[in-house]
DNA sequence: ATTGTTGCAAAGGGTTTGCACGTAA
DNA sequence: TTACGTGCAAACCCTTTGCAACAAT
């Protein structure tokens, strides 16, 4: 691994948040400041193959990628776009019940409004609640 | 509504499967052969927003459109990309037991194999398993 | 006249890829 | 040498948007 491989990994395992390509090219910039989106991208590709760190796709953004390996799940906020992990005990099993093909794995993502933003306007209204309405 | 607002409406209601955009322009386009695909966008949005259709985003592929408005999530095979309906009784109440935030909505993805190639191959296994995996 | 809808073509965002160069075993 | 990693730029896919022409009221 080089030097530049180790400090990809070494940015999104040391964060505690989720972090989408863009933000992970700017701190790995600050070490190495000729580093190009491509090379970004290309290796957080193979340590997610590698399942050195996850990947998080389907959000409303760009996707986000993390450290933690544990099995959870996301949580969203509409308003402000907040990325939140979500952990279900019993989750695949509860789904599993209900379909017949068997199941790989599950990407649960629940779209809220986040207690911040709630704050902000406890009034918060979706006359029309988002487009992307699962159930 | 025009004509061509109805055809790109009854395309999307009267078909019992969930279409792309592209599908949809190309169904729409034998009926009018000069539509461009920024109308069927255009259209396709402006419907979900007013809940004549739903768009069902976060897969592997492009977007989807569908006519059915009941409350379900989807499946799709990660073998042939294939996406199913998937009804979950309970499955918000379910899931807010275990967050703090007021759920909005969930949209939730179970990433199967389906019947299909589990027969073309029922030996398939996922040495790495998607590199999604939810839980 | 006013408003909304369309085709077109361009732009947008996020992501991937071909290629030549460079670096390391 | 052989293999791999990198920067760069272009391409890619899906989707959105500005604009001028066009309907429809």
């Amino acid at each position: 691994m080089t030097r530049l491989q180790k400090a990809i990994l070494e940015v999104v395992k040391s964060s505690d948040k989720h972090l989408s390509a863009k933000e992970i090219y700017a701190k790995v910039q600050s070490a190495f400041p000729g580093v190009a989106m491509g090379t970004i991208y290309r290796n957080l590709n193979k340590f997610a193959e590698d399942k050195l760190i996850r990947r998080v796709s389907g959000l409303a953004s760009a996707d986000l990628f993390e450290g933690n390996l544990l099995p959870h799940n996301h949580s969203q906020c509409l308003a402000c776009g907040k990325v939140a992990d979500v952990h279900i005990a019993g989750m695949k099993e509860f789904v599993q019940e209900h379909i017949g093909d068997e199941t790989v794995s599950l990407d649960l993502l629940v779209n809220v409004i986040c207690s911040d933003c709630m704050k902000k306007d406890g009034n918060f209204v979706f006359e029309q609640p988002d487009p992307k309405v699962g159930c």
